[in-house]
DNA sequence: ATTGTTAGTTAGTTTTAACTAACTTTATTT
DNA sequence: AAATAAAGTTAGTTAAAACTAACTAACAAT
């Protein structure tokens, strides 16, 4: 299986979240994602661990590592496009981004390539 | 998230093996499934709890209740049409089989209507 | 009749990822 | 200065679903 469900996850919202403002710490995650400070305090731990993030000691910022930041923005066009497939079907925004963030976890790299050139191909 | 994904590929399996064999035990399922027997046994005692399956005492044949009937060949049109429709889209075989047997789970009911819609619009 | 196999169960372990409770360490406020 | 609040960590718990080890019960074979 996906031995990175939950950290891709967080490295998603990590990504669009840093996109949005400068800073964000593990506190901010936490409230962005309803998950208690312990969660996010050893989710965050893992991925300095796996070198996807580094946390500022004594800012408690949190960046995206070169592998992180590859990741994530794989994670994240993964979402995007499946979510935008299942628009394309008629599928409406909330249920459409809800699957895609479970979808995303689960699709390989094969199907996700092909989806990909579908998707091109229909939108140009 | 979903409560019974495990449940739901037993079930699928459940009703894949009934459809080959007339009987099937817990041990049939345990050697097709590639888990262990107390694994499968655990399983099954959910799925009695949950009257999806009924067990022969003597036996050990399993048959699915008409709830369980229902959700199994539920899943399995999930599986049948994510797949297909991956196929359609150039994933090989193999590759579709593995990821439908995985997004099966997580796909809502509106976002599988729509899929399901799209499919038929395409096979006729 | 004793041995060995097959089917199934129970008990206890592992992993992942959430949780609460309780702690430290800064920083702010009165 | 003392109290409070905010941020983060540690320790221990829970849940699902897999695992192994070890058991019972039924059947078959020499």
């Amino acid at each position: 299986m996906n031995k990175f469900k939950s950290s891709e996850d967080y490295l998603e919202r990590i990504y669009v979240l840093k996109k949005e403002n400068k800073t964000l710490r593990a506190i901010d995650l936490a409230k962005d994602l309803g998950f208690s400070k312990p969660s996010v305090s050893v989710a965050l731990k893992k991925l300095k661990a796996n070198n996807f993030i580094t946390v500022c000691d004594e800012t408690g910022n949190i960046e995206l590592t070169k592998r992180g930041l590859e990741l994530a923005s794989y994670v994240y066009e993964k979402h995007e496009i499946i979510s935008t497939c299942l628009m394309m079907l008629g599928v409406s925004a909330t249920t459409a981004l809800e699957d895609a963030c479970k979808i995303e976890h689960d699709l390989s790299d094969e199907s996700f390539d092909a989806l990909k050139a579908y998707y091109k191909k229909i939108k140009g």
